[in-house]
DNA sequence: GCGGTTCGATACAGTATCGTATTCAATACA
DNA sequence: TGTATTGAATACGATACTGTATCGAACCGC
């Protein structure tokens, strides 16, 4: 069994980097395990002594996406956790629990397209799609249960269960991502945003008087 | 310039019926050219005959898409209009509305992944780019001034613009269906159709008195 | 029926990619 | 300082895929 030495560790981050934005460039099965290490600045020698084929790698990507995934959840909630739980306003949650999802969520347009490529790949290959699955998890309980108790704080409910909202949010996100790239555009996230928040304030209601 | 005679566009709807199946288990770039024709009971030389390559075969694929989901959601136009514009109740109008929005959604999970496969592509392929978003410009536009009409009709106001509730409907249905096959499982039209009938739902709000 | 045309099959050359087996260098350690 | 181990580079064989150029058969009009 390989140890993770140190040097290991950043030949294996360095391929991944590689990796995806050649994903997002090529798609997973365009990028040739020869060009992944080319633009990793090593030969395949380096690649195969690190991971036993390119799935292997792609379990890797997303086994550090879903480390970095959780660990930006994990500062943003303890960032505006105050401030969500306080908000008097639905309009002050929904900005506030917006942060907290946008958070998680790759920002520029490779990590969004090769997210979005490796969960096609992973549909594909039963063998990818138990560490995807896991990948949300525990991010969305997170924000999930954020967004119940501050939604019941402002005495407010929500119209759907709060998973199926959050995947709502996932939805669009993504969705409104591909849109603008296929428009040739760099997807922008402020006026994403602003669609978002419109989402999730029309999910959120107002109790009336009972 | 070959003429599409009888005997040669039965070929291509072959070629391309056999590509949307290899493109959804195999992604667009994991199918060769090969395997396509290989399915379609053909060998190289008549795609090449037909196709200049994959990615012409792509287009083809997408402009059939095109009709097709535009025919279908003309004859379930015609089928509902009736139906939508004479609705009384918001869940009436809600319930009509989704059926015409469905009528142009693929399907099969087949048909499904096929779809996911080619707006990725499309995504980094800038010459499939247009034509992909081509192919909704049309339906939507149809959906869309349903829509706007029959919920003036029952007297309520869409929380959203319509062309961006209606990307909305396309991102779940495409994003659930995703989820399921993730899971293992068939896509489940009528699953799915309590979800999007739910969000449409809190989309639709009731005007109160001015 | 016959001759021309169309359409698909076959054959071919070239390239890319994969995974492994082996070699070389650097580092750790004694 | 000398030796053992780890990690990346190189070399290799094998396969798969692409696109083209050529061939043969089916189909069409006359």
């Amino acid at each position: 069994m390989t140890t993770l030495t140190p040097r290991r560790t950043q030949t294996r981050e360095k391929l991944m980097d590689a990796a995806v934005l050649l994903f997002a460039e090529k798609g997973v099965l365009g990028a040739s395990v020869e060009e992944i290490c080319e633009r990793a600045e090593f030969t395949r020698g380096a690649f195969y002594s690190n991971f036993a084929d390119k799935d292997d790698l792609c379990l890797a990507v997303l086994d550090r996406q879903a480390a970095r995934e959780l660990a930006a959840t994990e500062k943003a909630v303890e960032a505006l956790q105050g401030e969500v739980l306080h908000a008097r306003t639905i309009d002050e949650l929904v900005e506030s629990a917006l942060s907290v999802f946008l958070a998680a969520q790759p920002r520029g347009s490779q990590d969004l397209v090769a997210g979005m490529e490796l969960r096609l790949y992973a549909i594909r290959n039963p063998a990818l799609r138990a560490p995807l699955l896991a990948l949300g998890e525990r991010t969305c309980q997170k924000v999930g249960g954020l967004l119940t108790t501050a939604v019941a704080q402002v005495g407010a409910t929500l119209q759907v269960p709060v998973d199926q909202a959050i995947d709502l949010l996932h939805a669009v996100y993504s969705h409104s991502g591909g849109n603008a790239l296929l428009h040739g555009l760099e997807p922008d996230d402020s006026s994403r945003r602003v669609h978002l928040s419109a989402l999730l304030r029309s999910l959120v209601s107002a109790n009336g008087p009972s």
